[in-house]
DNA sequence: TTACGGACTTGACTCAGATCAAGAGGTGAC
DNA sequence: GTCACCTCTTGATCTGAGTCAAGTCCGTAA
């Protein structure tokens, strides 16, 4: 049976569970290492297992009948995937792929579905999850809907900045180009050319490295309801933000 | 207090629920009426309330700073929303708009978010909620990255089909055109243009009309996911299915 | 060391869908 | 009735992102 490094921080999916509620779901759960490109579910596929990221990374995206694809979400270590689709019932409508060799925990469909009604907890956990994806598929489709590829990259970029805290200028692309392109719904050529302009506007870019001028750099990508997640969006000092 | 005709089918949320549990869910709500265009919420208001349509047709999108608007989602009489960004946290991504005179049931957030631990079966009507509408995104996004026009409409078509039962080889748009177009991702006029594109694959399309030939004309826009939706799609039958 | 391959960039060209503009058809107010 | 207004359609034009092709810059393997 997995269990949890102390020093590691819990994922949301386990938050605010007793100690006894996290046993019955680790108890029939296991590792498993999947390598670069290997498929862990395809489209069409009945979902058997919630996978939750160890280390590494994965995308989950869709494959038109012609080949083509569209990236739906990129995750990264301590993210989840399938519990959404699990609870649609029905063939998953993605497929999920590893990028890289990555070590993901497998949690049983059933041990997900009983245990949903025990712990309502657990069943908050999920709910707060699955609306954070909904949240985020939201953005995708006003983005690919629009905004223009420079709003689309800016808004990516300002996302990263919240994250990575407010006070660093600096922060590095988590993804390969390509895939980020994907996920922002435009060809890599069209990535490059934006990055370009991206440099233009204030915003150096050297690899995967992004530097910004100062704080605010960002600040015209945002909006009300991303602003809330900007640690000064209720300061004096927001006045410079153009939302004001 | 609000109580439910008992010959109205039950929407999804209430779905399964103790009538003891309803009660507590209803004790607290109201109905309101909105005119056409009036706005129920804005995007980046704290939501105070779930809303339950009960009579007439909403309309949920996303605003850019030019006024711009993509649409997110078209809702229909029993269709519930801002249930998921009450588990957000935060406020709202999304407008909410009365398309026509509308009747919603108005439920407070702090009764949802009480209910929610203390009735599992009530949470997990809500995880199925979301995760339908997420999976819906899903579809949105796949479809305006790597779908022409005509597969679009098609797979709009296609949906509305099944939803209408599978026999009748006619239905009519529940929406204005215009609205279907913004949610699909084009323009009223490229709509317009899909549309007599369709007639030519043998669908009649005759104001909000609109007959298919025979019941597989629309088998080519179906995919691995949507076609276990199909009351066929196991059956011998489904041969004639392209995917097959 | 060179050779190969993959990720990214850059430039030239193409085309599908947006935009702009005009017209058809329907409906309600007066 | 007709005027105003709205939705939808149709046609002509424009444009921006995709495509294709070539080239650069790595890192790695022989």
């Amino acid at each position: 049976m997995y269990s949890f490094p102390k020093n590691k921080k819990k994922p949301q999916l386990f938050e605010g569970l007793s100690e006894e509620s996290l046993q019955t779901l680790l108890q029939h759960s296991f590792l498993k290492e999947f390598e670069n490109g290997q498929l862990l579910i395809q489209q069409g596929d009945i979902p058997q297992f919630v996978y939750l990221i160890i280390d590494g990374t994965l995308k989950t995206s869709r494959m038109s009948a012609e080949g083509e694809e569209a990236t739906i979400r990129l995750l990264e270590s301590g993210d989840v995937c399938m519990e959404a689709v699990l609870f649609m019932g029905g063939p998953s409508p993605i497929d999920v792929q590893a990028m890289g060799t990555t070590t993901v925990l497998l949690i049983p469909d059933k041990v997900i579905k009983t245990h949903v009604l025990e712990d309502a907890r657990f069943s908050v956990n999920l709910l707060k999850i699955v609306t954070r994806h909904y949240k985020n598929a939201m953005h995708q489709i006003d983005a690919m809907q629009i905004k223009s590829p420079v709003q689309r990259v800016g808004y990516y970029f300002l996302i990263k900045h919240l994250e990575s805290g407010h006070d660093s200028l600096e922060f590095s692309l988590p993804f390969r180009k390509q895939s980020i392109a994907s996920y922002l719904g435009m060809t890599p050529e069209t990535f490059s050319r934006t990055l370009k302009k991206m440099k233009e506007m204030g915003i150096e870019v050297e690899d995967d490295k992004i530097k910004m001028r100062d704080s605010f750099t960002l600040c015209h990508f945002c909006d009300s309801d991303t602003a809330a997640l900007c640690a000064r969006h209720d300061r004096e000092e927001c006045q410079q933000c153009p939302l004001h």
